[in-house]
DNA sequence: CCGTAAAAGTGGTATAGACAACTTGACATC
DNA sequence: GATGTCAAGTTGTCTATACCACTTTTACGG
C-alpha cells in the first residue's frame, strides 16, 4: 500500500490513501478517522509520520482534530479548492471551455505608481496584457494585467490566446504563484466593458484587484478583473479565520 | 528567554520571540532567519521544536522556507491578518468606532432553504438579525444574518447594539468561528438599502454571501452583507493559493 | 442506583538521532 | 578561464520514545 522508495513522501501517500477512502464514501462527514497510533501501526510508520499525514488533511480542510477525542472528516467543501485558483482552471472545473481574446499585449516601463505596487524600481519592464476571458465562447470577464517581466523573461513574446498564464509561469519560467492579496469593489459598467461583456448600460460589475506573489513574496502580477455582477458571482472559497498568536 | 514551565508551548514562545525580532526591525523582509539547528542550539531545544516554531511563522505568512537555502522573512502584509476577521474588528483596525442599528431581531423556524444551508432539520430555531453597521456613525453596510441558535442558545435575547457577534459567540457560548465560505456579487442598490446607506438610486453595491463554520464544521451563521461598492472596497486579505495534493 | 475514581484512548508537545534532497561556495582540475 | 567535484550548510523526511492534557469509558465502592 505504501511505497517506501517512491519519490513522494510516505506521509503524502498516507494522506492520499485517506482522501481516497473519504471519496469512496468509506467515511462520511463527521465520521472519526483512524487515530494516529492506529495509522502508524497499520502503515508501519512512526506516529509522527502518521501525524504529518493528518496535518496534510487538516491544511486542506478535509479533516479536523479535537484533542482527547480524535480526528474527524470535515463537512464537504462547496468546491474542491480552498484557496484561489487560476481563471482557466476555474472555468474548466465548471465543465466549460476557457478561451481568451487578447486586447493589448505590449511591454511597458513601470510608472511610479506601478513600481510601488510591484515593489520594484520605476522603469522596470512590465508586460501589459488585457484580455476578454470567455467560457464556451461567452464573455465572462475583462482582465487588465501587468506582469513582472524580469521574473519571467520568456513570457515576453508568448501567445496568450489559449494558454493559462499560470500554466506558462509554471512550465516555462518555474515561477509558482502562491499568494494573492485581494480587494473587491462594485461599480457601474462603463460603455466599453458593457460592449465586451454583452451588458446593458447601468448594470453593476464586480471588480477584483489582485496582487499575486511568488513563493518568495515577489510580486509577479497585478491584475484587475471585471465580472458581470450578477451573471457570474465570484466564488472566494473556504477561508480559515486566523486568530492572533499573541492572544493564544 | 524560554519558560519551560509556562502553559504556552515552547515552540509558540520561540515563534513569538522571532516575531518580536522581526517587528523590532532586527530582520527586514528577505533577510534569512536563524536556521533550525541554530534555533535548537540557542534555545536548547530539539530541532523538531525549532522547526515547529518556524512552521508557525509560515502558517501566518511571516516567513517562507526554501529547501537547501534557509528560512526568510516574507514581505510585510498589507494587513495584520491573513484570513477574515469580524466586522467590528475590521472597523476598529481602521481606527474607527463600530456600532449597529438593529432592524430585525427575532427567532424564526428554519425553512427548507435555510435548513439546507445550515445542514440542519427544517424547523430548527434560528435567530434572524438584520443590522445596519456603522463606522463613526456613518453607515457602511447592511447585514442580513441568520444564526444557528441550538449552538448558542444564550444569544437568543442578547442585545447586539454595540457588541460584536463573534465576541459574544466566543465569550458567552464558547463557539469559535474558524472557516468561512464566501461568494460575492455586484448589483444595483434597492430603494430601501439606498436609504439606509445614504446612496443614490442606480449605484452599485457589493454583496457578500457568507457561510460561517465552527471548528467542527457546523454552520453557525449565514449572512449576506451589502456594502456601498465604491465607498468601501471589500478587503479579502492575503490568501494562499492551494495546489492539488495528487499532482504533487 | 449513583457517584467517583481509575483506566484507556485520543491528540499535543518534546527529545535525540539519522539520512535524503537541495543550494551554495570553495577548490581542484582541465 | 572554464568546468567539474566536493564539502558544508540548509530544509525535508523519518524512526523510536516519552510524557502531558483532555475526553470517554469502565469499574468499583458507597
Amino acid at each position: 500500500m505504501i511505497n517506501r522508495h517512491s519519490f513522494t513522501p510516505i506521509y503524502i501517500q498516507i494522506a492520499q490513501a485517506i482522501i481516497r477512502s473519504v471519496e469512496e464514501g468509506q467515511y462520511t462527514y463527521g465520521a472519526q478517522l483512524p487515530s494516529e497510533r492506529e495509522l502508524a501501526e497499520r502503515f508501519n510508520v512512526s506516529r509522527l509520520t502518521a501525524r504529518q499525514a493528518n496535518e496534510e488533511l487538516i491544511k486542506r480542510g478535509i479533516a479536523y482534530r479535537q484533542q482527547g477525542k480524535g480526528t474527524f472528516v470535515a463537512r464537504p467543501r462547496i468546491r474542491e479548492v480552498s484557496g484561489l485558483i487560476s481563471f482557466s482552471d476555474e472555468i474548466q472545473e465548471r465543465g466549460l471551455q476557457p478561451s481568451s481574446v487578447v486586447l493589448v499585449q505590449q511591454q511597458v516601463a513601470a510608472t511610479d505608481e506601478m513600481a510601488k505596487k510591484f515593489q520594484v524600481k520605476p522603469g522596470t519592464r512590465l508586460l501589459e496584457l488585457n484580455r476578454i476571458r470567455l467560457a464556451d465562447g461567452q464573455p465572462i470577464a475583462v482582465q487588465y494585467a501587468l506582469i513582472n517581466l524580469p521574473l519571467c523573461p520568456k513570457l515576453a513574446d508568448k501567445s496568450f490566446d489559449g494558454e493559462s498564464l499560470y500554466r506558462l509561469l509554471r512550465d516555462e519560467c518555474q515561477v509558482y504563484p502562491l499568494w494573492v492579496d485581494m480587494e473587491m469593489e462594485a461599480r457601474i459598467v462603463n460603455r466599453q466593458e458593457a460592449e465586451w461583456l454583452n451588458m446593458q448600460p447601468g448594470e453593476a460589475v464586480l471588480v477584483a484587484h489582485c496582487l499575486t506573489f511568488t513563493e518568495t513574496f515577489d510580486v509577479i502580477e497585478v491584475v484587475n478583473s471585471v465580472y458581470p455582477g450578477n451573471r457570474f458571482p465570484f466564488y472566494i472559497g473556504r477561508q480559515r479565520i486566523i486568530q492572533g498568536l499573541a492572544e493564544k
